[in-house]
DNA sequence: ATTGAAATTGATAAGCTGTCTCAAAATTAT
DNA sequence: ATAATTTTGAGACAGCTTATCAATTTCAAT
């Protein structure tokens, strides 16, 4: 179980590494509950861990997913008044439709569009790192 | 000054009519500045109108703003930690560059990728209302 | 293994953005 | 003008996230 996502353990430890900071029991635990999920707010990551350490605070989930984000493992994503951290290791995946009757997310992939999305950027003297595309609106079963 | 924008003036009266809302001086005058922005925060009204109207209270422009989403005037996206209300009469010009450098921020419109969110959106039977696409990078100037 | 400097944690206070409350004021229909 | 209803302004309040800080943990150097 601990070594299903020895990939991202990987990333993680080099980005400590370059940054002087260090690998603690929390962030390995936080890490690997993270992976399993595609996107998780804080609130709903502590509840979901309140078993495995109780101990553990609201404020050191928020500092670790903050820290997965600086490593390139997550990506912080407004919604609402919350925040979803979404798992970038599904990665081309992080287009999002987002229905606003029932908050469903379905991921979607489009390369035409990341092409143009590249074409744009150069136009603009942009290096494009990373993107997103969220896209609102009433699934079929909430048009009715 | 006050008899430019019309249609969106009309627009509004039609919506208070419908719900039994009432034309104030403070909805004119937050219209009208309104109107002038391609997309602001609610704080920055705030100030922006201080001068125009000292004890226009910013309860009052949070909540006109959002009667003018009601009545598809405006609107609303969540941008960092704040609501930045987006002038719909300027449409289709909602796409965003953003320098992760200098914070920099160019708007671009891109009718072939619009065309292509249709497409996803059609295939998985969703209804697009708005849709929100942003590309993190460097610009030129920072990239060095 | 021990030590010690530096980073991290947990608990909670504080901060920020946005909404709610309610008495006073403004609007609209009569 | 009057009365019924909505709106306003000011500040209290609420939800989410970050800052604070003493105590603990990590990790590199012994």
């Amino acid at each position: 179980m601990t070594n299903k996502h020895v990939k991202e353990m990987e990333a993680l430890k080099e980005h400590l590494g370059k940054h002087q900071l260090k690998l603690t029991r929390q962030r390995e635990l936080i890490l690997n509950a993270f992976l399993r999920q595609e996107h998780i707010t804080a609130e709903a990551m502590y509840h979901q861990l309140a078993k495995a350490d109780p101990h553990l605070g609201l404020a050191t989930i928020y500092r670790t997913l903050n820290l997965f984000c600086d490593a390139g493992l997550a990506q912080a994503r407004h919604f609402g008044s919350q925040t979803k951290y979404d798992n970038v290791s599904h990665k081309g995946h992080h287009d999002h439709l987002i229905c606003t009757g029932c908050e469903k997310i379905v991921e979607f992939e489009n390369e035409e569009i990341e092409r143009l999305q590249e074409e744009v950027a150069t136009r603009n003297g942009f290096t494009i790192k990373t993107h997103r595309l969220e896209l609102y609106g009433l699934c079929s079963r909430c048009r009715h």
